[in-house]
DNA sequence: GAGTTTGAAACT
DNA sequence: CAGTTTCAAACTC
């Protein structure tokens, strides 16, 4: 079933893709399981949270404890010398770098599985330990110069942003920022962030940011598993720091701390609008993720930053990253480089100082004025960024997405709307992740960051996040909010609605056209990155180097996009988070659909209204085939990190490991609404906006049991905003993202195609109620789709129930994603395995096929070819190829997955994933079009990967030798 | 678009 | 659990 989905809109993208290659959905979604490893992430926005923001700080610090044991901070120095441009890196398809936050949520979250951040290639390489690095232009050393010290670092003036690994490494990403420049972002208070966090700016140059692993503090957490595949996909979570302390929830935050916490509620109040509200939104396939932070809202883009003087900005402008890395594997520091985050344009910046100003992050000034809290998505098709509540970050490298920016401002007046960055890469069906990083309330932000600014350096937080563009960003119009989402260019995949939390409220924002065609990725994704290393050149490089950034508007942050929001203009990455009160357990919002599932974590960026407590809810964004989405709110429960990374991470991952079900069960606590468009339309409309979150709920509940029904009121509880909630039906929003989607370029086209629904069934006797039905497999209500005699929808919800139970009694798995990753750096793998007789697995009727993955040696297959090894290879080459399958699978399964590890480092992961941020960040600052900057961040991605296969083959080959010496001797 | 192929899901 | 049937997608023409 799930493949199916995936199939065809894979298939319009380019069945050429024949190699197993890993699919973004395997980055994406690395970790369905519950047990997979999840990779939290945590951003925190040192700076930018005021108070709340400590408070969450701190919860986060204690998740990372979770997850990551100690904080060992190695400082990592990542400078961005100058990426390559280098057009379309291969780079490996299957690398894939996934970064996942887990909510910081205590211990819930960490509990469950605190996932490791691994960064996996897929190919082999060796652990570049002890040699430095290069990543595109960053280089890794494995002693971070900087820093040691950073960690405690005053952060004083500058804001910092801390991203901790679960590896307990954190980094910081500061932004010196010039003074200028210091008005995007929100300055927020940078003062909080004083207190632990020291930012280290390393960059004596311009402004630099850095990313300094602080000690406890906001931690930003990057799972170890970070893949990068061809596909690349980069996916940092943050899970929702945990329910506990309701208020850390926000994983990431915006290094721009909201300046206003409270955050009104109106979602588009932004200015305030206390914390930034982060909503992430994957859709792998469909599947989104929106985390809103009431709070502190990440920016991922630059534009928050204004930078004000590009050229100058740069030297202080520049804001040098460090990434420490604590626990990593390595442990050692690495200094990376130093990105440099300019403010000014980019180019400007790169002169800057040495070579660091690779990012300039120069906000538009406009638009990190204005638009306070922007919410930026960046999507590349090959990947993805996802920051969620839980703070997601994903990368995956759609290959054909143009990225297609669909931003919504919110404005809500102007300075509300946020821009939304949603950074999709199509998974293999299409499945769309987002990025968004809204900046709530940003438009104090840009106030306030320049107060922040104004010191010294004045490092600005900014750090990624871009402060949603000002509300004319968005000027798009905001019809919708949701639709403004849609609007978002689509991409390919299908639409995606998604819903924001901010409030509460959550608004269905449409996915992204980003999708690239499966083909794409596949193309991309190959594998092994040994073979593609060399390759760059290989045309998934481009693929990688699309990179889809939408724009989603949401509206704005809390209030949402929906309404508000809905303008997107600009593709602005936005994290926001909301926050939602914690209070209101409802935080369950329903989603019924199992689909994409995204988490969203909601602080209660209304929380004004809500409970301070603002505990973090987590939202699970389900968006069925359809497109549909729904939303899963955990109540307030910090979901253990693990479990929502998962879901974010399944949801991502492909259509079929979607498993709605299986996630509600996961979560248990969620209630799954489903919310079709046609129920929604139908019945919900109403309902829906009003009640979405809330109330639906109680139909639908998907039956993943767990969740028990609760009515998930949650909207009205967190979101103030349920306007924007409103969504809509979603299919008005799918309709407008796939409009859209012509944007993207060649890619795009694939991705457009993919960007509906993926697929719509067509089942005739099954009734919709048995998984052979995609749409039930996946936890969606049937929406469009040409069934007959369909009971999968709102009117037949107890049959529907029924069947779900019953499905879940022969296969208590049977709505869990089918591809996972063992382990959080491992390359997906089909849990089960297929069992395919005739078609070698190069055929999408093979799930490992479809899924873009290789055949395990779980698989049951005759004749496979679907390995690993041939990564590159097309379909013709592969069939040419002479079986040995099995054999091959085998080792090559093992292969990959044990050495993968090695070679990735969490320095190295997150300093590729600080590259890449960095670029966008530049871009965003000098608006560059979204297409532009989804390929060179891809293509950054596809660099650095390169650099690390480059890197990890050197040392892989004079390993070997020096065994094969030993041996010999 | 009809017909065939395919392999998972369902059933025995 | 194996074998068979059912099913809907994937594929072919
Ligand atoms: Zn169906
Ligand atoms: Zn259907
Ligand atoms: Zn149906
Ligand atoms: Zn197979
Ligand atoms: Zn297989
Ligand atoms: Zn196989």
């Amino acid at each position: 079933m799930y493949t199916q989905r995936w199939r065809r809109s894979s298939e319009s993208l380019d069945d050429s893709t024949p190699l197993p290659e890993l699919s973004f959905e395997d980055f994406m979604e690395p970790t369905q399981d519950e047990t997979a490893t999840q990779h939290h992430m945590e951003i925190d926005a040192l700076d930018s949270d005021e108070g709340g923001a400590s408070g969450e700080e701190h919860s986060i610090s204690i998740n990372e404890s979770l997850n990551t044991p100690q904080f060992k901070r190695s400082v990592v120095t990542i400078l961005e010398d100058k990426r390559l441009r280098t057009p379309g890196p291969a780079v490996l398809k299957s690398h894939a770098i996934k970064v996942v936050t887990a909510g910081a949520g205590a211990g819930a979250v960490a509990p469950v599985k605190p996932q490791i951040t691994d960064i996996k290639i897929l190919n082999n390489f060796k652990p570049v330990s002890s040699n430095t690095m290069k990543i595109g232009n960053t280089t890794v050393a494995p002693t971070s110069s900087p820093g040691g010290t950073a960690k405690g670092m005053p952060l004083n003036s500058v804001t910092m942003t801390q991203i901790k690994t679960p590896d307990g490494k954190i980094l910081y990403l500061q932004k010196s920022m010039s003074a200028g420049a210091a008005a995007k972002q929100p300055v927020v208070t940078a003062s909080t962030p004083t207190t632990s966090k020291a930012a280290v700016t390393v960059s004596s140059g311009g402004a630099v940011h850095h990313l300094v692993a602080p000690a406890g503090l906001q931690k930003a957490i990057l799972s170890k598993a970070v893949n990068v595949g061809s596909t690349g996909l980069v996916k940092a979570a943050v899970p929702g720091k945990g329910g506990t302390s309701g208020s850390t929830p926000v994983t990431i935050k915006g290094i721009t701390p909201l300046a206003a916490k409270g955050v009104p509620s109106s979602a588009s109040s932004p200015t305030s609008a206390p914390a930034a509200k982060f909503q992430v939104v994957r859709s792998s396939d469909g599947k989104i993720i929106k985390i809103n932070k009431a709070s502190s809202s990440m920016i991922i883009n630059s534009k928050a930053t204004t930078a004000t003087t590009p050229g100058t900005g740069i030297n202080a402008a520049a804001s040098a990253l460090k990434m420490s890395l604590t626990a990593g594997n390595v442990a050692l520091r690495k200094s990376i480089g130093q990105v440099v985050i300019k403010a000014a344009p980019p180019k400007q910046a790169q002169s800057d100082v040495s070579n660091s100003a690779t990012l300039t992050t120069t906000t538009t000034g406009t638009s990190s004025s204005s638009a306070p809290p922007g919410k930026m998505l960046v999507q590349s098709t090959g990947k993805q960024i996802v920051v969620s509540s839980k703070n997601i970050i994903k990368l995956s490298p759609k290959p054909g997405a143009t990225s297609s920016i669909t931003n919504t401002s919110v404005s809500q007046g102007s300075s509300p709307t946020k821009g939304i960055h949603a950074v999709q890469i199509p998974g293999k069906g299409g499945v769309v992740q987002y990025v968004r990083v809204l900046p709530n309330t940003k438009e104090a932000a840009s106030s306030s960051s320049t107060s922040t600014s104004a010191k010294t350096n004045s490092t600005s937080k900014v750090t990624f996040v871009r402060s949603i563009m000002p509300a004319n960003a968005s000027t798009s119009s905001p019809t919708n909010a949701s639709s403004a989402a849609t609007k978002s260019q689509s991409v390919g995949n299908t639409n995606k609605i998604i819903m924001k939390t901010t409030g509460g409220s959550i608004v269905p924002l449409p996915s992204m056209q980003t999708l690239v065609s499966k083909r794409a990725l596949g193309a991309t994704n190959t594998r092994s990155p040994g073979s593609n290393s060399g390759n760059q050149e290989s045309p998934r490089k481009h693929r990688l180097t699309d990179l889809n950034i939408q724009h989603l508007s949401a509206g704005d942050d809390a209030s949402d996009s929906s309404e508000a929001g809905p303008e997107t203009k600009k593709p602005r990455f936005v994290i926001s988070v909301a926050q939602s009160s914690q209070q209101q357990p409802q935080h369950k919002q329903i989603v019924t659909r199992p689909s994409a599932i995204q988490r969203v974590t909601v602080q209660g960026a209304n929380s004004n209204k809500i409970a301070p407590n603002s505990a973090k809810k987590v939202y699970n964004l389900v968006q069925s085939a359809n497109g549909v989405k729904y939303m899963i709110c955990n109540s307030g429960v910090p979901q253990s990190s693990t479990s929502a990374m998962r879901r974010g991470y399944t949801g991502y991952v492909d259509s079929k490991t979607r498993r709605p079900l299986s996630m509600a069960a996961q979560q248990h606590r969620m209630q799954i609404a489903p919310t079709n468009l046609q129920a929604l339309q139908a019945q919900a409309k109403q309902r829906i906006r009003q009640q979405q979150l809330q109330n639906q709920p109680s139909a639908v509940q998907p039956k993943a049991a767990q969740a028990p029904v609760q009515p998930p009121p949650a909207n009205a509880n967190a979101n103030a905003n349920p306007q924007s909630a409103k969504i809509l039906p979603g299919k008005q929003l799918f309709e407008i993202l796939k409009s859209p989607p012509s944007d993207t370029p060649p890619a795009a086209d694939a991705l457009a195609g993919m960007t509906s629904r993926r697929k719509h069934c067509n089942c005739s006797k099954s009734q919709c109620l048995k998984l052979y039905c995609d749409c039930f497999a996946n936890g969606e209500f049937c929406q469009d789709c040409t069934c007959k005699d369909c009971f999968n929808n709102l009117d037949y919800e107890v049959e529907r129930e029924r069947a779900i139970r019953s499905c879940l009694e022969r296969n208590p798995s049977a709505f869990k994603p089918k591809i996972t990753a063992p382990n959080s750096g491992d390359m997906r793998l089909h849990n089960k395995g297929c069992n395919c007789k005739r078609s070698g697995c190069l055929k999408n009727y093979c799930e490992c096929y479809e899924a873009k993955i290789p055949c395990s040696n779980m698989c049951k297959c005759v004749g496979c070819r679907n390995m690993e090894d041939r990564p590159d290879m097309d379909m013709d080459s592969i069939d040419s190829l002479a079986d040995g399958e099995e054999s091959n699978k085998a080792r090559d399964d093992k292969k990959s997955q044990d050495d993968s590890d090695r070679y990735l480092t969490d320095d190295v992961v997150e300093a590729t994933i600080m590259c890449m941020i960095s670029r966008i960040v530049m871009h965003e600052k000098q608006n560059t079009s979204i297409e532009n900057t989804e390929r060179e961040v891809m293509e950054e991605l596809g660099e650095s990967l390169n650099q690390i296969i480059t890197f990890g083959k050197e040392k892989c080959d004079a390993n070997e030798l020096v065994d094969s010496m030993d041996l010999v001797s």
